[in-house]
DNA sequence: AAAGGCAGTATGTCCTATCAAGAGAACATG
DNA sequence: CATGTTCTCTTGATAGGACATACTGCCTTT
């Protein structure tokens, strides 16, 4: 049916333009512009509407298709997928999702020091021998309400750290203030039984369900900046994610 | 330094160039022929090399960049990050990941039924009402231990499944094979405690740990294809993830 | 000797072109 | 009327060129 979607390209804009164009189309499809299931008009009229090559058009089309919203399929064309999907599981600290959601979060310090790595550390840092690192444990509270209490090993050698700074602000943007920037984090979610360590901070009976998730975070130069033990009160907390098939 | 990995390109193969590209730096990535930290040669250069053109050059680096185990810098050049770090979650099912892992899973099935949908899961594969599915139980085991205990609901508009079927092979397995083109699917991991009813099927404690999860699966059509309640005993899996910053 | 500017190098963006391949409909033929 | 072929539409792959921009290190200048 030939949707044609009238976005406006900028080509002073220091956007570039292909991104120009994810955002226009992403915008029309959550606004209910494009509704799920429409057709595209192909790349080529696409590219013509908005004086754009076909390359241009296909990269941002690429974008989208692996962002899930958009399907291809060769000799018949480009629908719009989104179903009401959540964004790709990103990089994130839970500090910016709590913050992105509107809510308040509150971090307490439980503990901090600045010791030599012990051996497990250093093997998930990648670290020589003697190397000292940040270690600190805190308790995350979301409108008084315990969430998380978290155990990390920061290396030393990026960016300096106090307590003062990890109560008042998430410790990825303290990282990410030091110069840090993330590219990838492998991390492991499970399970377990709140201990008697965990309940009375977590305000949770002792063998109340915890979500527990494991995480090493490398930056762009393939250093491994951060690991960290965390437990979340399965009852407030759950990973959400959205999958795409390539 | 400019490491000049000598890959052979068959321009002959159904396979697209750039992604004989990837496999080969991947498989002289993962093989140790390209270190970590290394730096590539540039893009032009490599493109010469091989005698491709450096659009195709480039497409596949994206490729690389994207999976984690490059890293651009514009000015400076390219170097491979590739700490041992595990493949993206991708959108496959247990029964699949376990039978890569060389196990050999079975499955027992505990419910089987043809019925009309209930409202929630009429919400969750978004049906009109009225519409019937495949609604089944199964425990999942390996080596003889119970792993985990899956609930799913399935469409009846695309395949037809039977018991006998969902004891032999995956769900995905069979959807595949009914002309199902997975393309996303959302999923949340949480935790929880075992009940009465858990417990003696997983062989575990009442009280102990589980890893729950829930999932939607959409096809390249934009049809829900099936909804899923799995639980999985915490001691024995956890999911692993690598989270890639664009 | 320190600071600033400049040039070189690499990736980032964007363009024009062209051929290949898959899907589906129209059409011709037995 | 059924079936197979062909034609057309659309995305997929590849090439090659031009210009923009970020980073590094060297060289000049102060």
């Amino acid at each position: 049916m030939a949707n044609q979607l009238s976005l406006s390209i900028d080509r002073s804009s220091p956007v570039p333009l292909y991104h120009q164009v994810v955002q226009g189309i992403e915008a029309a499809i959550h606004s209910g512009i494009l509704e799920p299931g429409s057709r595209l008009d192909n790349e080529i009229d696409l590219a013509a509407q908005l004086n754009l090559s076909r390359p241009t058009m296909r990269k941002a089309m690429d974008e989208l298709v692996r962002a899930g919203l958009l399907v291809r399929k060769r000799g018949v064309g480009t629908q719009v997928v989104a179903s009401q999907v959540r964004r790709p599981l990103e990089l994130s600290s839970l500090y910016d999702d709590l913050s992105n959601n509107g809510k308040k979060p509150t971090t307490e310090v439980l503990s901090f020091s600045h010791v030599e790595a012990d051996a497990l550390t250093l093997t998930a840092l990648q670290l020589p021998a003697g190397s000292k690192v940040y270690h600190f444990t805190r308790l995350r509270k979301v409108g008084g309400k315990p969430l998380a209490l978290m155990e990390n090993w920061v290396r030393d050698d990026i960016t300096s750290m106090d307590e003062a700074q990890l109560s008042k602000e998430g410790l990825y943007a303290i990282l990410r203030r030091g110069g840090v920037n993330f590219r990838l984090a492998s991390q492991r979610i499970g399970a377990m039984i709140a201990n008697d360590y965990q309940a009375p901070l977590l305000e949770a009976e002792v063998g109340s369900a915890l979500v527990t998730m494991e995480r090493t975070a490398v930056d762009d130069t393939g250093r491994m900046v951060e690991t960290g033990h965390h437990v979340y009160r399965a009852d407030s907390y759950s990973f959400e994610m959205t999958l795409v098939q390539r």
